[in-house]
DNA sequence: GATGAATGAGCTTTCATTCAT
DNA sequence: CATGAATGAAAGCTCATTCAT
């Protein structure tokens, strides 16, 4: 129930549907959104017509790409959820989280901004982390790992927050470790 | 310092060069960067031609739009940095440029992405205010109300990213100040 | 004379080729004609590939849509022309074509906007309806039942407009029967 | 009342309005609704922009020229209707009209399709004629000029048709005579 | 100096047609 | 042979920027 098709597509539909979907989450990361779609479809080695068979709007092609990210995302905090004391998943899905989300912001805002109900589209995704990061949380703060007073929805703006310090900070490890140790040190129980 | 030289201005030009810019702030700021240049214009009470003769492309607008905001909270970081113990100071610019900064990172964002020499034209107001920061944490550090590793760019990522994340977070003050704390408490020594 | 010959067909594919046209004649005269190739296909419950190998291009299908018209035109004519007396045949037929012809004018002008060879390729079942107009024409001229100077460019011309004028009109019968006796009337001789 | 702008438009502006109006008919016309619409603006001698300035859509151009077309008709019908005895001006109004509409059935058409509100745009103009054959009509079966039983639906339908009957004629002007002659005979009282 | 009409490159999107499956 | 995914030329429209009024 996490992406299931209308029909199985065929197979080199769905080679150039990810080929596509590869292509835009590169391009809209590094080069921003306005690049036009003719560029993507050719980064993607595929027609324009192509590209809008699979989406039938640019916006919806943005969507998608989010909705992936959120997907992988989601994946990866199961992995770590699963098997692992609750603060060690707890801070370790943080930083999973944060790594992940360069750019993301901008892509939320787009979308936002062109009016598309992103409630719909990415609720199902979103619920899904929600839904894991509020165990995530109550489980760290049972075990006194993270102070008792912080709520679902803040440590999601931590989350979105601590992505553009990140950003904003570049590549360098020791700082952005810094940056980190700030952030975790605030988040634990005084 | 407060931007136009060159030459006198006369009135009225000055007058219409103000309301395009506050027209600009507004209308960036609500609507995002993409709105076309003639609903500024609009919004100001002035044909194009006239916001195209003070700011002759609209980057050059944005950029105005941001140097101006920077000057801004340079100046008030000024007022705040003057007469105040150094742990208050500090603390209180942080709070300063955390609420003024919603919406900042789209436009430096946009700005980088035009390939602006962002550095050039904005480097006046912000190395007023990256050196109005380093006085600040370095005064807060040496009084022992910050940790001590922490440097001025880490500082700067933090302040960009906080803004975002009570741009995500909504005006719930509670929440607003649950979240401030979570840095304030991070940025302490311990 | 029903239109295929060249090879026999195999029996699915003729059925293909039935289905695809009724499609594009009843799509066609309800939604005009800029209506997508795909949705004639799906109309017609084929897949594109399959619409575009019986007619290699949407000209074509058009055209192929007014020829099997024509033909229906042609045969019924022939009925009402056999067995009756010329005022009877002449009139019969001319209501006859002017109901059918809902639309048709429609096509005719694509065709000819599109520069098809009307001329070639609508000949043959033209040339039948002509000829069968004249002899109608010519039968009911002789016998006092129409004006003698009409001739059958005129007829044709007519034919058309009173098409025109009744799709103009609407279903209400007895306008209809009031413009067709204006019509009528006009025709007799004095 | 009969076309009243918001502003009195610049007298450059108007110019151009003007040269896309005509192009846009001639254009139209002759080579139907499916040039593109830069050819138009090229046949103005001016930027696409403009065009689209002055008409947000193509549909809207196209209803501009068609109620340029229904006011030009119905000056001239003011004026014959004017100084004439009313069966010289019914049928002399009838002839203007259905010489001047060629191609206007295509427009109609077009825009029905296009699912434009006719209703609104074109009512003011087209409720100009209505009324004023109401009037003719009128006066012409006073006069015994005109067969009673005619309503001025049918009159419409007729002269809808006969234009396409002039058109699908050509210019041979003994046989345009011919038909008029048809529908005169056809129109008169028996 | 101010205005807003004109410009046209560029963007998103459609659709007739082709061709791999 | 049928299918429908791929293609890309072309269409409609927007908007930053220029320039006549």
């Amino acid at each position: 129930m996490t992406g299931a098709q209308e029909r199985p597509l065929r197979a080199d539909a769905a080679r150039n549907r990810a080929k596509v979907l590869d292509a835009a989450t590169e391009v809209f990361t590094t080069r921003g959104i306005g690049v036009p779609t003719e560029e993507i479809a050719r980064a993607a080695g595929v027609g324009v017509g192509t590209l809008f068979r699979h989406f039938p709007t640019k916006e919806a092609l943005l969507e998608a790409v989010m909705v992936r990210r959120l997907e992988t995302i989601a994946e990866r905090t199961a992995e770590l959820a699963a098997g692992a004391e609750p603060a060690e998943a707890f801070y370790g899905c943080f930083r999973l989280i944060v790594e992940q989300s360069a750019g993301k912001n901008e892509f939320a805002r787009a979308l936002a901004a062109a009016g598309v109900d992103v409630q719909s589209s990415l609720q199902a995704p979103s619920a899904v982390i929600r839904t894991r990061l509020t165990g995530l949380l109550d489980r760290a703060q049972r075990a006194g790992a993270v102070r008792p007073d912080l709520t679902v929805p803040e440590l999601i703006a931590l989350l979105v927050g601590t992505g553009a310090t990140l950003e904003q900070l570049g590549p360098d490890p020791a700082a952005r470790e810094r940056v980190l140790d700030v952030l975790f040190t605030g988040l634990r129980p005084r």
